[in-house]
DNA sequence: TAAAGTATGTTGTAAATCCAACAAAACGGA
DNA sequence: TCCGTTTTGTTGGATTTACAACATACTTTA
């Protein structure tokens, strides 16, 4: 496991805890490292929820099945990556997906319940574990609520303004530059890139913003 | 604080944790009780997020301001609910929503940072305290992004399809009831109720679905 | 600098959605 | 049962969006 040291500190779930910590940490989190051949799972959809996991080297998949069992990407993630904290934390049964490996990977995999639950060996870190685990799961939270959010919104001009009236009180001026492409920015908000440019540029005629490629100004409004 | 311990014992944060043991630690959480007029605002928007709380009596408000200072609802929490859990948990600086009492209310906080952090003092249910938070955060975070999965669809037909295969799946069966009438599933999917309708007509003409009321079967499909 | 590639803007058309208004059905007391 | 209320279904017209196709602007690199 220490040849992996420099990966697993830079995992948020192990931040402010050093090499020699988390090395007295693994046997308590019953940490085994196993390496896994591309487009191997990981974890099954529906398997108890058992193990958290941290990407080593390579990458995983999440993937997501549904009733006819049609699969679809969840997310992807790379090296220092922590993967099914979400269920572990929130007590879960059964995993609602499935983790496969995208390239022949080297994966981390921890005890959830020994990572979830504190220990009783006086191990101090542990509870600093804890809450490096809540800090992530809590900031995921706030980034979804905020786009839950604006994509709520029925029409491209409304999420659009949404999305605008966030980013200027996260800058906390009307004028600032939005760090998403236009294909970006349509994905973000759910909407066909084309469609939303038009938007824009009819925003901009009705006089509700000035833009310019990436920086944005929003105008005085009654 | 004994008289509210009936209230205090049913919030989710406290589960598994006896009456005796949520006194010995209020001491421990800096726990405090204030009374607030209706309309009173408890915490403020741009504040530092100290404080975590929950409703004794009465509800209270979260609200959220946009750029121009429009408020809108983001939600209405009721006797032993939690709130401003999630910006203390995630470690935000300033509180990104205000709270505001909606009638009379009798309110509990408490220190954020004692909560979140374990405190020194072999406070044994502390650590319990802190899975629960962990927990709450982690079963929100699963909901949000269920429903975001299925929001993020770009047509009705495709939003009612993920969410019936959703449906199906949790019930292990083609066949099952959902728990929403018309009106609430469209508020759900985020669209319109007479659109929705029409666009379930159309599906089991098109021979998707059979439905009747709020019992679905999903048909074959090639 | 030229050329190729990528990102962004514009436009017309087909399709989907919203909205309003109303019809039909289900529900809940009196 | 009858009546009023609520929920659900249906329809047509106005609006909005997606999509495709293309024009323009910007970047990269040979």
């Amino acid at each position: 496991m220490k040849k992996y040291i420099q990966v697993i500190e830079k995992c948020s779930l192990f931040s402010g805890i050093s090499r020699e910590e988390i090395l007295e940490m693994s046997g308590c989190l019953k940490i085994t490292v196993v390496k896994v051949a591309k487009n191997q799972t990981i974890i099954a959809e529906g398997d108890p929820v058992k193990y958290m996991g941290v990407v080593l080297s390579g990458s995983v998949r999440v993937i997501r099945e549904d009733y006819y069992g049609n699969r679809t990407i969840v997310a992807e993630m790379g090296p220092a990556e922590l993967f099914a904290e979400t269920a572990a934390a929130a007590g879960a049964v059964k995993m609602p997906v499935s983790v496969t490996a995208s390239q022949d990977s080297e994966i981390m995999l921890m005890d959830c319940r020994k990572a979830i639950y504190s220990c009783c060996n006086g191990c101090i870190f542990h509870n600093r574990l804890i809450a490096n685990l809540l800090q992530a799961v809590a900031e995921k939270n706030m980034l979804l609520n905020q786009k839950m959010e604006i994509i709520s919104k029925r029409t491209t001009r409304e999420k659009l303004m949404a999305y605008l009236l966030y980013e200027a009180k996260k800058k906390n001026s009307g004028e600032f530059v939005i760090p998403y492409s236009r294909q970006e920015l349509a994905d973000y908000l759910g909407v066909d890139r084309s469609a939303m440019s038009a938007e824009i540029a009819r925003m901009r005629k009705d006089g509700l913003i000035e833009s310019k490629k990436s920086r944005f100004k929003l105008l005085e409004h009654l």
